[in-house]
DNA sequence: AAATCTCCCTGTAGGC
DNA sequence: TGCCTACAGGGAGATT
């Protein structure tokens, strides 16, 4: 599932490729996504160049002069530049091409993911307007968890997750950035102290860059190769470990489900 | 308003 | 080996 450092990475492994390229022909051979891919882009797109390639919280915005094409990887998506000619496979459902020979492919095999339109302005883009900061901007900090937290009952973990007060932090992340903040998962919102906020939105903001970073270094071949960025499971500290010992203290990794989601922590590392 | 539930989909894992 | 089922998960939208 790509997470913010997923998708940031996608951006920048893509970017280079298609901006200032000219569309020359989009192919959908299966608009069966989240919501249908609109039929129209197939005849606004071509002949419009992508100025520039952006990430608004999971979302890739490719801006044009007329609108903007809103992507989403859902939990399985990846967006890679094949070479022209390179046959699709069986999760390939959208394409789209540039004059010059590049191929910009969308592969979704859960198709949890998005292919949008937005003609002219994405201003107040209903799937954008009511998103809270970037993580790693600095809208977001410490100040504001605790004021958005205030009354909440609901646990830390939903809470941080929740992009009405930050955007990006998927469960993965979630877990990571709560272990090395020494939280408990569990814990209501509202009962949380401003002092342990501000360790928890810096300790958001390094894991997050530092995934960037990582996934920059190890940046998987965008042209031809799988354009998965990875998941670097190897430091991983808490996520996907339920049952194994705890990294600082040895004690036994709990896991449960908090919202639905798989939630891994050290019941004595972190209160 | 806030919290919780449902649903979209298919690869993977586990049971037999 | 193969069949069957359960499950995971982002996040919008519905429901409580």
């Amino acid at each position: 599932m790509p997470e913010l450092p997923e998708v940031e990475t996608t951006r920048r492994g893509i970017e280079p490729h298609i901006r200032d390229a000219e569309i020359a022909e989009v192919v959908v051979r299966q608009p069966r996504l989240r919501w249908p891919v609109p039929e129209e882009i197939s005849s606004v797109l071509p002949g419009l160049v992508v100025e520039r390639v952006e990430r608004r919280a999971k979302y890739l915005l490719l801006y044009t002069p007329a609108g903007v094409l809103i992507i989403h990887l859902g939990m399985s998506g990846s967006l890679r530049i094949v070479k022209t000619g390179e046959s699709p496979a069986k999760h390939d459902h959208v394409d789209i091409l540039f004059r010059g020979g590049q191929v910009l492919r969308y592969t979704d095999p859960r198709r949890f993911g998005a292919v949008l339109w937005q003609p002219e302005s994405i201003v107040g883009h209903p799937l954008l307007k009511n998103l809270g900061p970037e993580p790693l901007s600095e809208d977001f900090d410490g100040e504001r968890l605790f004021a958005c937290s205030r009354q909440k009952k609901q646990p830390v973990k939903t809470f941080i997750m929740d992009n009405h007060v930050v955007v990006g932090v998927g469960n993965i992340y979630a877990n990571e950035a709560l272990f090395e903040a020494g939280v408990d998962p569990r814990k209501a919102a509202g009962r949380i102290s401003r002092q342990r906020y501000l360790r928890l939105a810096e300790i958001i903001k390094r894991v997050l860059a530092r995934a960037i970073e990582q996934g920059g270094a190890t940046l998987k071949d965008f042209v031809g190769g799988d354009g998965k960025p990875g998941y670097f499971q190897q430091q991983l500290q808490v996520y996907g470990r339920g049952g194994e010992k705890c990294r600082g203290c040895q004690k036994i990794l709990k896991e449960v489900k908090i919202g639905q989601r798989a939630t891994v922590f050290c019941s004595q590392c972190q209160r």
